[in-house]
Parts: structure tokens; sequence; C-alpha cells
DNA sequence: TCATTTTTGTTAAACGTTTAATTGAATTAT
DNA sequence: ATAATTCAATTAAACGTTTAACAAAAATGA
């Protein structure tokens, strides 16, 4: 079975040093003469030579490898890209790095084992991480020392740069939106709520709303749990059930929305004729479903090429350690489809 | 700025050679003696010592790392992963192979870079592949000669194991069904039909179904371009407005069959009164659509965690070469909800 | 007791790159 | 014609591991 071709039988058959051949592989073709670099191009060529990124990586201490981090629910079974969210930033993140020449290592992050080791273990160049973790896991974040950006936290520490929404505006956008449309039994249907998480600004902005319109605030209203359609589910199942004096329900994703829709549905409500359901972040399949759900959009693409595009910066500037903290904010708009029945 | 520590460092703060720490660091305990077992553990975590993958993968020629190739379509643009249907696989693939501490890298494939590359760059421990790609491309892969699990491809080569599922016969499930139902003018929206690939194999399904019963077999009713929402509701469209006398489309994607569906509606049918449509693969979207769509089911995520079983019993054999190649097929059924109507 | 084996440890080469330092030749300046 | 500079190429160390080969000490067997 033929060996790979490492860079030694490049230049054995060019004829030249290991050197020469690395100065062109690396663009520094200045430093070898016309004649020589052709020469080393046909030997790469015919070789099929491609470089091993391993030993690179250990003298430059480089990887052109960038980890994208994904959280896992409590159970640690949740699959990573169950919410279509996921799914289109990791999409765009991806083609944006490639471009770049990056390769992405995507992985869920498991309590046991932390983010540390595969950063360090990688010699990852930067990384993107999505969503919210305990304060330990920042504080190790920190130690590391690469290039990172925080999507959906509210993690304000200059070692991170940051892309994300304003949540307290949109949770606030949703319930007025509601609140306009004559309701004022609102619903929170919603993953736990965790400090500095995009949830506790939502849910923040909801009181706000709510307070401005002077609704008493009602705790047995929120139902906190888990980012999950499964859960939206349940609690749909549990307001229709349980709680008949709620016209219309806040949930802080998509994905839950369409799970309490289905609940809803499931205890004899229909949507919107019953009760009222609104959304956050305009996955692609709120516009499929039917209903048409009623949501706060934000511009999930836009959201996953900025953060590869802040990262990419970061990691290309001369000195990463020293460019400053960047903090990037998408736009929101209420998008008004069919599940929001004015009372 | 504190360096990372180094197995140096490990050793030195242990007072005993590098040998010693690699030993304990490999499971090879028993080449070293208790007392300093204990003395490295106790140097490893004084110093936060994390092993560099790098420098491992080098002299072991091993880098714990497996590659997840999601094909784009034509314009190279499409999300790699748009269809729920991939998120799914790959979240399964990922859980698993990071269980068995590999990291997986994910990567659309472009037109212009080969796969190879990737796979000697990182000297990957592995791949998973999915759907189909120019013949080319295989040749490439067989060069590399690592272990390489195939989903839905019927590639037949003695270098790739493979799982997927008998798609001629789900095609053929899925026309029969509406057959049975009393249907005979039955679309077929699919993308591309290409040699060796799934679809090429449903179609022929369906084309069986249709001969067994005596239905003439009219190619205008195949609509074939991509697997994609916004094609369903274009070929949707298109069926709705220029073939009246179609009464049931089988898609062979389920995110194919939501677009047909709403392509099918804005043009004034209602699915399953007007016109029935049955889907493939039974995403979980499929049952929270309004109309439940009717479907073939392949177990999702059991295929990605197949994937990965296979491939992690192949990279951890003795002998990769020799390892026999296995075919894994996963069964299949209909799942009967409300987008077919009997005629 | 001494030869043998086992245990525990170390040394140093190897993996495939990059790059600072060096060298010698060719060119330019004086 | 010679000194100074530029150009083109090479050498060798370094990156952080693993592991074969070796060595010394301890345990075992006769």
């Amino acid at each position: 079975m033929k060996k790979k071709a490492t860079i030694k039988d490049v230049a054995k058959y060019a004829g030249v040093s290991t050197a020469a051949v690395s100065y062109v592989l690396n663009g520094k073709e200045s430093r070898v003469s016309p004649d020589t670099v052709k020469k080393i191009h046909e030997a790469i060529h015919a070789l099929h030579y491609i470089p091993n990124y391993s030993a690179r990586s250990l003298v430059k201490n480089a990887s052109k490898l960038v980890g994208v981090i994904i959280p896992q629910t409590e159970d640690n079974r949740q699959l990573i890209l169950e919410n279509p969210f996921y799914s289109e930033m990791v999409s765009n993140i991806e083609l944006k790095l490639r471009e770049h020449g990056y390769h992405l290592i995507l992985s869920g992050v498991d309590k046991g084992s932390s983010y540390l080791d595969i950063s360090v273990q990688r010699n990852l160049d930067g990384a993107i991480i999505m969503g919210i973790y305990p304060e330990q896991f920042y504080e190790e974040l920190k130690q590391v020392k690469i290039p990172i950006v925080l999507i959906d936290s509210y993690i304000h520490d200059n070692a991170f740069s940051r892309v994300g929404i304003d949540d307290e505006h949109g949770g606030y956008l949703a319930a007025n939106y509601l609140i306009e449309k004559g309701h004022r039994n609102i619903a929170l249907v919603t993953g736990t709520i965790r400090k500095d998480g995009v949830v506790e600004k939502r849910f923040l902005g909801y009181k706000r709303a709510l307070r401005e319109a002077n609704i008493f605030y009602n705790p047995d209203y929120v139902f906190e749990q888990s980012v999950s359609y499964a859960y939206g589910y349940e609690a749909g199942k549990a307001i229709a059930d349980r709680c008949p004096e709620i016209t219309a329900v806040f949930a802080t994703a998509d994905l839950v929305a369409l799970g309490v829709i289905r609940g809803l549905k499931e205890s004899g409500k229909e949507v919107p004729e019953d009760i009222s359901v609104i959304g956050f972040d305009d996955i692609f399949l709120a516009s499929m479903f039917v209903p048409q759900l009623t949501t706060v959009r934000q511009h999930i693409a836009r959201k996953g090429q900025m953060a590869a595009e802040l990262l990419l910066e970061i990691m290309e500037s001369e000195s990463p350690e020293q460019v400053t903290r960047r903090e990037e904010s998408i736009p929101l708009t209420i998008i008004e489809r069919q599940t929001v029945k004015p009372l």
C-alpha cells in the first residue's frame, strides 16, 4: 500500500530542500526562484501531495480548526440539532468557515467533560459557543485564551465577543403584540430561565409589557422547563386542561410554540380560534406550519454568518489577544401570520 | 501568559521521564509502578495537563477525528442541514462518537475541493458519507484507505461499508399504498435521479408498483430536481396548475412533500381533499404538520447510530483494512396519517 | 550463591511540518 | 577590482507526543 506523500518526498522529487517546498506551500514564493517554484508545483501535483495539518498545527500552533458548541439539556440526551434554529446557524457557519479554509468540529457538551478538553486537545483556533452554560464553564473558557464568539448569551466579559439580539426587546415585542390584540391572560412557555441567558431577557421583556399595560404578573402562567417540542406539547396540554382563562401564549422558541399548539389541539383547543400563540425565532418551519405561526423574527442565517465573520476577523488579525471584543446585534421584527386572533 | 502544560512539564513536576507519563496516559500503567502512577496523576492534575492530539496524531497516525460529509446541491448554496433528516442523523452520530472519544468534523462538500483534501489533511480515522456524489469522488475516497461508511448510497465496493434502507421497496410501498387507495395518476416529486442514489431506487419501486397495477408510466408525471422545500413548492404549484388529472403525489422526501402541499394549497388545491400526498422519511416535522403527513418511515436516529457503530467497529478493530464490509438495512413502514384520501 | 526473569525506569528516534540562521553565489555599488 | 548587498537555497532545531530499545534493580528459581 502506497504511503501518503510527505513534504520530504516532494522535496526529493523536485530536487530541492523541504524548506523550499514549505515556502511555496505557504505563499512565500518570493523566497524561491520562479524555476524552482515550477518544479515544486510539478512535484506536488505528481505525488498528489497534501499537507498534514497535524504537523503544521504543532509547529505553527494553529490548527485551522474551529469548535462549534451546542448546549445539551440536563438529561444529556436531547439531540443537539433538534431545533432547526441550530441547524440553520451551523449550516451557515460551516459554509463561511469553509470558504476561509477552516474546518468545523461540531460538539455537544455534556456535563462530565469540560469544554476545555476539546479546545486544548485539538488546538482550536477559535470557537463559537451557542447558548448558556454554568458559570464555571466560562471560567474555563477564559483560560484557553483563544478567540471566542458567544451566540445568545449575556456574559459580559472582555474575553468574549458576542452576537445576539435584544432579547428583552423581543420578549417585550411579543407580549406587547398580544396585549395590543386585547389579550390579558398571557402564558409564557419557555426553557429554564438562567442568569445571562436569552430566556431570562425575554422573560423580563414579557414582564415589562405586562407592567406597562397594568396587567398583574401571575407566576402561575409561566411554564418553564426546556426548549423542546415535547415540552411545548406538555405545556400546551396543561394550559388547556388547567388554565381555561388563558387566551394567549408566548413561547420563547418556535419549536416550543409548535409543541404548544399541538398540545392545545389535543386537549380540544383550536389555534387561533380558542387561544392565540406567538413564537420566537421564525425558523423556516414557522411559515410552513398550518396555521402559519405568528412569531418574532430574527435573521438566523445572518446570525450564523456574523458569528463566523466576527470570529474570522479576530482569528486572522495580527494579535488576536488585543482585538477589542465586539458585540453585534441583529434586528427583530414581528411577523404576523395566523396564530394570533384579536380578542 | 501561562503556556499550556506539556508532557515534559508533567514529567518534570512528577520527577520522572516523559515516557513514564506517556505510559500512564495511554493506559499502559503496568509499565509503571503504582507509586509513580500516583505521582504522575497528581502532576497531571496540578498542572491541568491535557494532551495535544496533533502531536499524538502525528506519531500514532490516528487522530480520533471522524469526518461527516453532507452533500450540497449543484448551486453549492443549499444549507447542509436544511433537511431535518440530516440534522437528526448528525446529532445521533455526534453523540455516539463523542461517547467513544472521537470528535466530528462536519463538512459540506463543494465541487471544487475534493473530499480527499480534508481527509488527508486532518488524518481522519474514518468518515461517514451521506448521499451520493460523482463517480470520481468515490475513486478518490478509495485512495485514502480509511474506514468509510456510506449512508444512503448504492455504491457497491469492498472499500466501503454501508447503511441504508431498501429504497426500491420503499418506493414501491409508497406508490402501492396510493394505488390501493384507488389512485392511478400519481406524480413523483424528487431530487435529481442519480445512478446508485436512493432516489433512483425509489423511482424504480414507484415504476414497479405502477406496472404491477397495469398503470401506464407517464414520464410527464415525474418532477425531478432537488431535495428541498423550495422545489417541492414549485412542483406542487406546477401540478395544481398544469396537471389537473393528477390525484396523488409521492414525494421522495418529507421536506419535499411539505413543499408540495404548500404549493398545491397556494394554487387552490387542498390536501387531502383535492389531492393526496405521501412523503418519505418521517422526519419529526411530518407528524407536527397540519395535516399530518402520511409517509414511509425509516428510523432516522437508528440509521445515524448504526452508521456510527459500524464505523467505530471498523476503526477499533485490529486491522481495519481487513474487516469485511458490512451492509446494514433499516426496516420501513408506512405511517398512515392525514394526507392521503381514498378515491 | 548465582543465573534468570521480571519490574521499573530512561533514552532517543520518529512522526511531518515550519522557520530562524546560515551559506554561497550573483549582483550592484564604489 | 573589491566591498557590500541581494538573492536563492540549505541546514537543523523545534513543536508535543509515542514507543522501541536499552539498562539497572529487584525478585525468583536452582
